[in-house]
DNA sequence: TAATAAATACGATTTATTTCGTACTATATA
DNA sequence: TATATAGTACGAAATAAATCGTATTTATTA
């Protein structure tokens, strides 16, 4: 039996998972008022979409007190890991090189990110090395 | 003015483009069999999608003769690229870097894949070079 | 030529998601 | 204490997206 099965969040679900992931545990008042800082959106439609959230098993909450608590119920890396592959699949047709090479080719990157890609590069090599592949050509 | 405001394909037109931007302009029935190996879509279901992406301007066709051939109007790299740049804001806070170190952490990446992303991260190097940014703190 | 097959058109339904109004309850304050 | 304020619950409307059924037309073939 699948233990949990939580479900992709939508748009707007991640949109408040960044603010929970950002800010920790948060009142309604407080995410609808980052919500609002970048759209207008009124506070019990937020309201419903942590309640919903909850439902779903996407955030948790403490309502001990008359004003209630919420957590996201999710790892932020497990979660933009997930999110990540449907997105290479349905944009990238499931070339993840592709995207990199995107994102890295289109956009301004500083020489310490860039410094920082080379460290992740040279880590990995030296992950492939000690871990060859059965079928490396290679060998 | 605004040239045309294409709108952002949605996930199942997305499916569509892929499919015209892998094997060119196409009949609905080529795009529907090819939808329907990985997943299953009533015929009609794919005409009406090629007909409002027609109107949405995401298609061209060519209505000459009785099976009609559809095929994309925007161009694959731009797409990738403007639904790159939303789901970056939306899924990594904004960060490229957080989504490649993810991207290429998260999963297996052949030597060759490797070497192409340094021979591109030393271009992107030449460029900076050659064009510092006005504050460089290395000036 | 009559019947069958293959295609398009398009309204309508279904499903998912977002938004909001209103009722209700608890707290704070005049 | 009475009133105003801030909060939650929740149904329902609004919106967006996907799916499908059926009518109609054109081509194929028996």
């Amino acid at each position: 039996m699948a233990k949990k099965m939580i479900p992709k969040p939508t748009e707007s679900e991640l949109e408040i998972l960044q603010v929970l992931w950002q800010h920790g545990p948060s009142t309604v008042r407080f995410v609808n008022d980052e919500l609002s800082q970048r759209r207008e959106v009124g506070y019990t439609t937020t309201l419903k979409l942590l309640q919903l959230m909850l439902e779903k098993g996407l955030a948790l909450r403490d309502d001990d007190a008359r004003t209630h608590v919420y957590r996201a119920a999710v790892r932020e890396e497990e979660t933009q890991g997930l999110l990540l592959d449907k997105f290479v699949d349905a944009a990238f047709g499931g070339s993840a090189m592709k995207l990199v090479m995107q994102a890295l080719g289109n956009r301004r990157t500083s020489r310490e990110e860039l410094a920082q890609i080379r460290r992740l590069l040279n880590d990995i090599e030296i992950q492939n090395d000690s871990n060859p592949p059965a079928n490396d050509p290679a060998l």
